[in-house]
DNA sequence: TTTAGTGCAAAGTTTTTGCACGGTA
DNA sequence: TACCGTGCAAAAACTTTGCACTAAA
């Protein structure tokens, strides 16, 4: 994931201007391991700056996305965001549905699924949820209580 | 895909009751091919039933993705239904981004894909975006205008 | 000094909830 | 008849927009 400084730094070469909320919000998702909802964000940066307001949360995340420094997921549950990933290389994640940290799939699906009768590939997602091995405690247990956890079959 | 009877006769056997619209919901669901939004559902339905309200909407698809009969797929613009899949078998799909219509993907990548240190995977999605063969026109050009159609990657 | 960033207020979207009436079983 | 499904109204949750002031460069 980008550094705090990697993440200031993208910014500024762009041209935005670096505020000290700024760098805070630079440094908590540099030092974030999971993912974070605007929520999430909106309380964080409240306990420093008192006055903060929900829309100007928005306004940085979406500015911070369009510049690539953070990532967007959609999850079952509402969006949320994190670092964007310093790897190069194309690859995928497994996201842990208790602490929401993520680990790299270098192993992609594509190359292996057949694009059927004259489909024109765009884009793709594969993502794996699970338990890692810190959490695996929390994991249910195996009889499942109905549809919780179910981040989307097919 | 499941067809209006299979869908009305779910919904009777689990005790729900067979109103006019919910009929309609069925036929409706069963004969579209792509995916809907409530809005698409709340504007189709309000053709037949003129005093409609848009909370019945989300109550009736609510209840029939519960009963399994819709499935929900999230996509970056929101939330959207279709019938659920016939097919028995698990399976993936690949998804027009004009039509939105799907085609089945028996190939699962999660055989292939070796789980690091301990994670205990609990589900996965595999998707595919692009265009199929009846709206390869649509398709954009090579150099992409920026963030459009993008389903997120990794 | 110039212009981007912020807080405030308000509005727009989407989704949910409570209640009374009407229709299904 | 009993109770679920519906429309209506309102609220809740989430996100965006306009404006004036403040602060970064």
């Amino acid at each position: 994931m980008l550094s705090t400084e990697q993440i200031i730094n993208t910014m500024s070469s762009q041209g935005l201007r670096i505020t000290d909320q700024r760098k805070t919000l630079a440094r908590l998702f540099a030092e974030s391991p999971g993912y974070l909802t605007p929520k999430d964000v909106y309380e964080y940066m409240g306990k420093t700056y008192s006055g903060l307001s929900f829309d100007t949360v928005y306004r940085n995340l979406r500015v911070m996305q369009d510049l690539g420094v953070l990532e967007q997921v959609i999850f079952e549950d509402g969006v949320k965001f994190r670092a964007h990933c310093s790897e190069d290389h194309h690859h995928h994640h497994m996201i842990c549905l208790k602490c929401q940290k993520t680990y790299p799939i270098v192993f992609c699906p594509m190359q292996l699924a057949d694009a059927p009768e004259q489909f024109q590939v765009v884009d793709h997602k594969f993502e794996v949820f699970g338990y890692c091995k810190d959490c695996a405690e929390y994991a249910p247990a195996k009889v499942s209580t109905g549809h919780s956890h179910d981040h989307g079959k097919h």
